[in-house]
RNA sequence: GCCGCUAUCGUCUAGAGGCCCAGGACACAGCCCUCUCAAGGCUGGAACACGGGUUCGAAUCCCGUUAGCGGUACCA
């Protein structure tokens, strides 16, 4: 076999949808797998929907994934003589003829078809016009669509995830492939495309297998061998249907937005669709490719389940360095709208990062910590402090006290810890009356670190103060 | 309507005739750990769409039904 080349082919028409990117992926995947190449191709083809800001966020789209591309991108708009070569050269073999058909007389027939219950099928027999109404019109300089004459025969292709997949030519119409302003269709910009770029392997998604026998009959008249054809399976929204504006999230540019890490998005975006045939569910990278075949991608369309991306992106965050959280989490602490200074934020990511699910919520977390006017009391915290009544203020008072006695210098987790232990005993306090206010007068919450980490995090005159001000009930929380 | 694709727990999936009265993960419930939460460990409920075949034996093969999805453009 030479070495496999693969093309992701995107339209600049929106953004880069969920279900493009893992068919990005995949592509990537398996060119990684097989050291073959990836080209990227623009198919910009729909002048009308197709911008430049949209490829960009595309290109952006697939770098922040990881998935990088080896050649290209090509922009299909810069082949169409090409495309129209190809186009010719099938007139020219007789494998596609001239079709001087109005669009409106077009409409027309597929009218009478339905308001007779039949299915419309554009027929070259049934609808060409006599030869001296062609003559009329092509005197009369009327343009024309060229159309491809489907040969009546069986068309098939094994394709690399669904096995054999077969249709019959009586069943597709004769379908134009230049259109009479002289552009190439769809089908005809790919196949001429595919062939010129040597594309051994189409990895798309399941919506195209209606193309691919019109395809594979072009590769036919070509006389040119097609490709192997991978379908990969949709992915639908929590309701089984497509996936859509309204299901949330669609664009990969949502879940950066959200906190999620390009490694974990990967890794959860493979797996919907493809399994590495054991338990595993945290796929390293490498592993992946390694493991990758068309083979083994599922037939069956996968609904997305945020939920579970969120522990995976968790599973990840959790294993990541601070080192390599923080450019992200500077990026969202942006967002949120804090400032962090020359401050060092590794420390607190490393105290924070395990509760975490979200890029963001490491960032709300760090700001917390930071910054006490970034503190959100929450109803857990409220209902704590309720429920303390008075001793919320006593207990903390003492915590004040005992720890304020820390010297600057012994201001670390253990030391914090042993005190606070010592405090509990001789107070004969539960360790948890003593640190569940310390947590809620520093985080507003009921849920963060350990104590003794947190007040490092912190700090010691910061601690000291929430500390106080809370007990003094200055600070409304 | 016609053509095509698909069909295992709520969701993602393992399973390519006996290893499966179906395994894992997320979610859910309980327990353990524990200053809280997360993580981790343990336990529990939860699925082979339906009907026919083939076979000694079927989640796995075949046929049909049903359902979902895709297509049916001088869109991509």
């Amino acid at each position: 076999m030479p070495t496999p080349r693969v093309r992701f082919a995107p339209s600049p028409t929106g953004y880069l949808h969920v279900g493009g990117a893992r068919t990005a992926l995949f592509n990537w995947l398996f060119a990684k797998h097989t050291g073959g190449t990836f080209v990227l191709r623009i198919e910009d083809t729909d002048k009308e929907r197709s911008t430049d800001a949209h490829t960009q966020v595309i290109l952006d789209g697939m770098t922040w994934l990881g998935i990088t591309w080896d050649e290209g991108p090509h922009f299909q708009g810069t082949y169409g003589d090409r495309h129209r070569a190809d186009a010719e050269r099938l007139l020219a073999a007789g494998h596609a003829y001239k079709d001087f058909v109005t669009p409106d007389e077009l409409d027309a027939a597929r009218a009478r078809a339905r308001k007779l219950g039949a299915t419309f099928r554009y027929r070259r027999a049934e609808m060409e016009l006599p030869t001296d109404e062609q003559a009329r019109r092509i005197s009369s300089g009327m343009p024309y669509a060229i159309r491809f004459a489907v040969p009546d025969e069986e068309i098939a292709w094994d394709d690399a995830v669904h096995g054999r997949i077969s249709w019959q030519g009586r069943d597709l119409d004769d379908f134009i492939i230049l259109r009479s302003d002289g552009s190439a269709i769809y089908n005809m910009a790919v196949v001429s495309d595919d062939i010129a770029m040597a594309i051994t392997h189409v990895i798309r998604g399941d919506d195209h297998i209606s193309n691919t026998p019109k395809q594979v009959a072009l590769y036919r008249a070509l006389g040119v061998a097609p490709p192997v054809f991978a379908h990969v399976p949709m992915i639908l929204g929590r309701d089984g249907k497509k996936l859509s504006k309204r299901h949330g999230a669609t664009a990969v540019g949502d879940y950066q937005d959200m906190g999620i890490m390009p490694a974990a998005m990967r890794n959860f975006l493979a797996l919907l669709g493809w399994s590495p045939g054991d338990n595993d569910e945290i796929v390293p990278e490498a592993d992946m490719i390694a493991r990758f075949s068309l083979e083994a991608i599922q037939k069956k369309a996968a609904v997305i389940d945020t939920t579970k991306l969120e522990w995976m992106n968790g599973q990840y965050l959790s294993r990541l360095s601070a080192d390599e959280l923080l450019a992200p989490v500077v990026r969202q602490l942006g967002v949120l709208g804090v400032d962090a200074g020359t401050r060092d934020l590794r420390p607190v990511i490393d105290a924070v990062k395990a509760r975490a699910r979200t890029v963001t919520h490491i960032a709300e977390q760090v700001a917390a910590r930071i910054d006490a006017s970034h503190v959100k009391p929450d109803e857990k915290g409220a209902v704590l402090i309720a429920k303390l009544g008075t001793s919320y203020s006593n207990n903390l008072l003492l915590a004040f006290n005992a720890t304020g006695r820390i010297a600057a210098a012994d201001w670390n987790a253990t030391t914090i810890e042993a005190t606070l232990r010592a405090l509990a005993d001789s107070s004969s306090l539960k360790l948890g009356d003593v640190m569940q206010p310390i947590r809620v007068a520093l985080t507003g919450g009921t849920v963060s670190e350990p104590v003794p980490e947190l007040l490092v995090v912190v700090g010691r005159e910061e601690s000291l103060g929430r500390m106080r001000r809370a007990a003094e009930g200055s600070t409304g929380y």
